[in-house]
DNA sequence: CTGAAAGCGCTTACAG
DNA sequence: CTGAAAGCGCTTACAG
């Protein structure tokens, strides 16, 4: 559907009088080239606006230049901050390197989206935005030996490219300032239980809660899915059966916001319940400004995370060196 | 960087003892093969596993089955909901008809990353995701003569594919519910002064204070940028020459964010100020519950908005019949 | 109904 | 330093 009839390699090689192999040469910079052809075929390529065709590059040397970005199929994820920050990180970052970004998507089976993409060569590696337990992605990448970066951790393979926060020590240092801050009783409410966050903070938080001889029962502890609506759900059933909470500790804004919905409303009429005085550790909240409640966060740096899986991905698809893991720095404040 | 050595479609001929000519024919569900010869070769491309390389189609076919998604260079804009879930909406739709999207980002300056993925035929159209006035991606693209979907809508060139909300009036309905539940002194905050948005909604705010002879002098405007810190500072400004201020439209569920935090964090110590009693009028927010204010909401199904703006885009390049402009309902609220 | 051949626009060993 | 030729994996007129 390109109308203007596309400058080929073969017209800019007969009007420069040379070979299309030359011109090929000039393309990709290749040194043995005399500097008067050089300078001829740029000069013709500038007359033409030539531009070679990245589909011809790619079936001649079998690589797209495209990484394929792995959204998962749930509804909730694209409401986390993380996904914005970090889709943007990626596409600039791979844009930076020469490459393109491919969105792997479907709206119901993420590793479907992602094997159409792998099988028909529309992508040389791949991003997964989302850690799970057994995941089927992973499980189809590994078997294809298909290059992949995890943002997050693999909890079943110990030799997946990744890159991480470290979400065990943040949860525990998050849930240490309630305790510094004189909570007793500290609740946590967590998503999905498959996923890898959620078991690697609710770790953290639980280590710090045996540390400092803190009670542990099963009514303050939550995990369903990364919803508003179970922020909501879950604070209200910790609650019902512990009045006196004082801490909490949630893993996901978006169930923060529903955390904070409850408050608000609850906290409105019955002042005698104090929710307001319950003191709310969290993780990746854009806006913790609150003029009722004490809040505090761990900052991660999503764009950093984007943009670190992304120059991983592309350097091991380039051959370069990398590391396993990468784990990227969290502020806690 | 495909390890296993894929498997080509000359490989099935050979097995299913055929021509690849006749392979590609029922591969593309070519009428006339004989049932015979075409179950033999589904077979051998399930027993082979084998999947067309969608490159090598590209390349003889002169069209690479992707979209490419332009998103702005500005940073705001991923912040607000429309982006995630037009992209989405966008990206599951492409999928569905399959094609694939290629995101079309850079970081700093959104033609040049669209001229990228046009010049190397990475895309057979373009979706854009934001309008304003004299974009010099519209005009390198017509120029180009490169299909593309607007969303929203130019108002330099009458000729331009797109899909759209009836802003105007939508900003003229909201407008009037607040006249309607009283208020007599109207403000408007809307973001940045080229972004066709902004106009439209100004400009049906505008028409509803003239009808209703409501006061409308300059001190009530802000327009500035679709940040928070704008909101906030708009409604400062505003409310220093306007104490008695009672309704306000907002154009942009982040610029709303910012005037939310001043209103909460102002009336909070100045009862007398009565900022609890503005009627607010927005559009697009996530989430307007709130237990002091009394908010009006103008919903836009902005899946909606993706789901058309890429259906359209790719009825286009299949030569489909399809309107010059699409209007997507809204929900006031 | 099917095959041989040319072509899509590049790259790259090979030879000089 | 440069060119002719084969190849990447498909599609599609053309001929039968």
């Amino acid at each position: 559907m390109t109308n203007k009839k596309n400058v080929t390699i073969q017209m800019v090689a007969d009007r420069a009088g040379v070979s299309k192999s030359t011109v090929s040469r000039v393309i990709s910079d290749y040194p043995d080239i005399s500097d008067k052809t050089k300078k001829k075929v740029y000069q013709v390529m500038r007359d033409l606006n030539y531009y070679p065709s990245a589909i011809a590059r790619s079936l001649a040397n079998k690589k797209s230049k495209n990484v394929g970005l792995v959204l998962p199929a749930d509804d909730d994820f694209f409401e986390n901050p993380f996904f914005r920050d970090s889709l943007r990180a990626i596409a600039k970052t791979a844009s930076s390197r020469g490459y393109d970004t491919l969105i792997a998507y479907n709206g119901d089976n993420e590793t479907l989206s992602v094997e159409r993409l792998v099988k028909a060569n529309k992508v040389d590696g791949v991003i997964m935005m989302r850690s799970i337990i057994s995941d089927p992605t992973i499980e189809y990448l590994r078997e294809r030996k298909f290059p992949f970066v995890l943002i997050g951790k693999s909890l079943d393979y110990k030799d997946v490219y990744s890159v991480d926060t470290n979400n065990f020590e943040a949860a525990k240092k998050i849930t240490e300032k309630l305790v510094k801050k004189g909570c007793k009783k500290i609740a946590f409410i967590g998503g999905n239980k498959e996923s890898v966050v959620t078991i690697d903070r609710f770790n953290g938080y639980l280590e710090c809660i045996k540390d400092n001889n803190l009670i542990f029962d099963d009514t303050l502890i939550q995990k369903n899915e990364f919803r508003k609506c179970d922020g909501y759900l879950s604070i209200k059933r910790i609650l019902e059966k512990n009045p006196d909470l004082d801490g909490l500790v949630v893993t996901d804004a978006i169930i923060f916001s529903g955390v904070l919905e409850y408050i608000e409303k609850m906290g409105k009429g019955n002042k005698n319940l104090n929710l307001f005085n319950i003191v709310i550790g969290t993780f990746g909240t854009d806006n913790t400004y609150n003029s009722k409640l004490n809040i505090v966060n761990v900052d991660v740096d999503y764009m950093e995370l984007g943009r670190a899986s992304c120059d991983k991905i592309i350097n091991i698809l380039e051959g370069k060196e990398v590391n396993e893991i990468d784990i990227i720095d969290y502020i806690l404040k």
